[in-house]
DNA sequence: CTAAATGATTTAGTGAACTAAACCATATCG
DNA sequence: CGATATGGTTTAGTTCACTAAATCATTTAG
């Protein structure tokens, strides 16, 4: 797991490594614990949601999912709409940071990611894209399968 | 921030959720909470430290880095050993996780990426190697300035 | 229309991890 | 050698998010 022997698996490990160092210091900025960061990501992942659908998602209860809410909501990363049909539901929705340091953060990381792909052809971009996907859903398939150990 | 519209950021936005998530499924399954597994990081990264450092790292008290490494200890992630000359110092090193469903489940992430690469020539392999190390080199640094940010 | 079910919040109590400070062991300095 | 500094642990007390259960509002079923 740290520094694997394999050139691809080592370099992966540290792609990885420093994703989540990223997400880390984001998150930090942004005045989130990581469990509230990791809710803000399925709301932004999946959609507006009800609170019972975001407690289901979380693992939570529905009362923790109030606190949780109130917390989001108060910091500025997601709004509280009732339900159009049945009044008894939230409609839980993700907005856009208000704050100008973590938007320029997001900024600031969007140009730098610009530099790199610079220093790529139309082609190699393709390649690396081609790439990005399979990794991605190679990523996600085994975030679910290792959940699903866990439980 | 959420599914932007140039693709490049939508498709690193998207890599970039499922690196987390992975990271996150990784933890539980392996007993850590977000804080615990963070800590184990920093040592897997930085390698063998003292307290200290490792306090200086996490941002915590020195008090706290002892329940802190009782807990990876315990868990089976670190091990604790007196330094060489200075007695009063610990070395704190990361271990190989012993629990093999936490072996198989990155045994098993192996084989599924080695999937992804075996789909490109090694002239593509080396477009991705080259993209990698610098997307790498890029999270980083932005990680550090984001923290910086936040202080 | 009443009764039961569902969605969210509020309340009271709990537990885990944190800080600050006291404490022991070891090392360094005058 | 004695005084002071440093590294880590222990202790007492605090904080914060959590659960379980009671509560209120609304919807659905009989």
């Amino acid at each position: 797991m740290s520094t694997p022997a394999d050139p691809g698996a080592r370099l992966g490990a540290e792609l990885s490594d420093a994703v989540v160092m990223f997400h880390e210091a984001l998150g930090a900025l942004m005045g989130l614990s990581a469990a509230d960061n990791k809710a803000l990501g399925v709301i932004r992942r999946e959609g507006p949601m009800s609170a019972r659908e975001l407690a289901d998602r979380t693992g939570l209860t529905a009362g923790a999912v109030t606190g949780l809410v109130d917390r989001l909501e108060h910091a500025g990363y997601a709004r509280r709409t009732r339900h159009e049909t049945d009044r008894r539901r939230l409609v839980i929705e993700a907005t856009a940071p208000a704050s100008p340091q973590v938007n320029e953060a997001v900024a600031e990381m969007a140009r730098a990611m610009g530099r790199v792909t610079e220093q790529f052809s139309p082609d190699e971009l393709l390649v690396v894209a081609r790439w990005v996907e399979l990794t991605t859903a190679t990523m996600r398939e085994q975030a679910v399968r290792t959940a699903a150990r866990t439980a």
